[in-house]
DNA sequence: CGAATAGTTGAAGCCGGTCAAATGGTGTGG
DNA sequence: CCACACCATTTGACCGGCTTCAACTATTCG
């Protein structure tokens, strides 16, 4: 079992040179590690969080809540993402966090960062790429949600999901753990769940993908790039991962 | 007229407490200034950019080109903004820059930023602030785009940029320059032309607010903000502007 | 075994997209 | 000064895709 601190050094490492001194400052942090269970609230909207999370392993959602009671997922996280370093910088919350499937989570007290990002500017600056690559995430969010049709929208989802998925090492063959609903599926991609389904199968008649008891199957990696209008140079703040197929 | 280096110190004080040795470092940097014309690129997307824009008067708006060729605009920028702070730390732009109106963009050398990021960490920290509301900004964005009715998202968007407008000092009385066209509506809250402009009538009609030859004006502050479920929580990272109503 | 939840499928209706045409203002050139 | 072209806006009509609603199935868990 990989430890909190190299999940996050292995994270940084994918785009930041660390150096000796700056992993030692890591490794020094005060990591509190939770666990949760599907579906279970972490953070909400509207907190002042005094903590930074890390995930160590499962799935994490941030999600926003509407005046209408309506919810409307952000992000998806995977293991060593920090899915709300901007709270670092942010008095309250504008939106609340979640366990997808069963999650472990580790929480950094902000005032040790602080101190670390003092110390050690390199990894201060680490952090501050990953939040710029959420913000590309975020920006692209708005593109697939406004701009492409169902399909297109679904496909480019699971190709970002999967193509992350496989940047952590989370990638099985063809194949990664992938724990959302199709509700859940509505509430990201701004579609009523009787659509999900039907553009779901649509996917799968396509032979590129399936999706199933949890788990995403990429069959025709080239096809449901295509399908979904996806190129991943939005994700290449990372330095890029071996090409795909 | 408001020199650029003191719009920038203006806008970052907004939120960080400047020593005077940072605001010496702010004006010791070089800004290139440059004129441009309404829906002129300065910065294409696929760009590997050396230089930070800072708007110093007028619109700028980010934008997505789809392989459909399709356009998403992703974000508008005021006075005082920095609208690609994060092409610091990515190689490739993953979107464009153009002028909405006439607009007049401060460009400041990478380097010399980086420079000044290391002889003034607050300078730096600053900065980053600056990419995380943007980043809030986005995800507001997508909870707009994705889950609110036609009527209620644009008065959000309206709600927004008439927001920070106001922050940004450029609202007079209850109006401010908004030089955006109808399409490009369409091109940012994600609908057709023909309903951009009916959406917009039943704004105008409701009372709350008018759209009319590149001004917008808010007649009934709080009555936009209801229809569009607006709060301006998201944007608290800037220290909270007076109440508007 | 029964209740609850997730997924699947069908039918109906409407919202918003698409297409088309008319209006109005602006700037250019005759 | 007028004629014309061009562009943004406005409005109408049609149509299709998506939402809504409902029923049914499958699976899990008490």
């Amino acid at each position: 079992m990989e430890k909190a601190h190299d999940v996050l050094i292995r994270n940084l490492g994918e785009h930041t040179a660390l150096a000796d001194d700056d992993m030692a400052e890591i490794r020094a942090l005060t990591f509190m590690l939770r666990d949760f269970a599907p579906n279970e609230d972490f953070i909400r909207q509207g907190d002042e969080p005094e903590h930074s999370a890390l995930v160590v392993s499962g799935m994490v959602a941030r999600y926003h809540l509407l005046g209408s009671g309506r919810r409307q997922y952000l992000a998806f996280h995977l293991t060593g993402d920090l899915p709300d370093a901007q709270g670092l910088f942010i008095e309250q919350m504008d939106h609340g966090l979640s366990a997808l499937g069963p999650a472990s989570v580790a929480f950094i007290p902000h005032r040790e960062l602080f101190i670390a990002f003092r110390r050690r500017p390199t990894f201060a600056l680490a952090v501050w790429r990953e939040t710029l690559l959420d913000a590309a995430i975020f920006r692209e969010a708005i593109t697939n949600n406004s701009a492409r049709p169902m399909q297109a929208r679904m496909a480019h989802l699971f190709c970002e999901l999967f193509y992350r998925a496989r940047a952590a090492q989370l990638v099985r063959g063809n194949r990664c753990r992938m724990p959302i609903s199709l509700a859940q599926l509505g509430e990201t991609l701004g579609m009523a769940i009787a659509t999900v389904n039907r553009t779901l199968a649509d996917l799968r008649r396509s032979g590129a993908m399936d999706l199933r008891d949890g788990e995403l199957v990429v069959l025709k990696w080239r096809e449901l790039q295509r399908l979904g209008d996806f190129s991943a140079a939005y994700l290449y703040l990372k330095r890029q991962s071996p090409p795909l197929a």
